[in-house]
DNA sequence: TTTTCCAATAAGCGAACGCTTATATGACGG
DNA sequence: CCGTCATATAAGCGTTCGCTTATTGGAAAA
């Protein structure tokens, strides 16, 4: 059931957007408002809900706030989706294809 | 974009357990509704939600309707955590492993 | 030291959600 | 037929959600 939180905490689009950016690069909370139009609350908020289900950690530095996504915290979500793909044979291929762009 | 709804779907725990089971077996809204403590209506909803999705499909038969999960429609949550994944090189190995057991 | 700046928190609001009970729609069985 | 059964739909209710504006805490800048 570890995967319960994942799903409720990416499953708003606005919140799953500020995670894929902060897979990219560590940015700052200001940073990340220039992306969005949505006010700073708004994100810092969603920063807490990432933070709170392990997908983003924070470094603090001075007044700045520098976070990053924790791509480890996806596991029980990768669990998941791995676990039925088995139900779907003619999507080997296509695994397999991932797995020679991860050998690149 | 196409994992917004995925997520969205998803996100509920007795949702994504009714999709779960008919992953296993294809059965009537009855036979869902033995497995939970929630009113038919509860079920025919989630039901409704998921079909919307292409998550599930309905065979009906007299006044039984017959539910089954189609796992074709996980391809683009398949795809976005495939496409984060790259990010998470320790896990490659899980990832064969996942292969090897798709080839038994 | 006072002002400015970055970020977090508080409070409140409207919309969406998941559930309930009540009712409707059909199909089967007596 | 008529009553029962399987499911869907309607309406309403309480909760959660994502956002806003207002405020606060604390660090840098002037």
């Amino acid at each position: 059931m570890a995967e319960a939180d994942l799903f409720r905490v990416l499953a708003d689009p606005t919140r799953r957007a500020v995670f894929e950016r902060l897979l990219q690069a560590e940015m700052t909370v200001s940073d990340l408002k220039a992306g969005f139009a949505i006010s700073q609350p708004a994100i810092s908020q969603h920063l807490g809900t990432l933070k709170g289900a392990g997908l983003v950690q924070e470094r603090r530095e001075g007044r700045f706030s520098y976070y990053r996504a924790d791509p480890d915290a996806l596991a029980p979500l990768v669990d998941w989706v791995d676990r039925y793909r088995s139900f779907w044979p003619e999507r080997i291929e296509r695994l397999k294809d991932v797995l020679k762009r991860m050998d690149q």
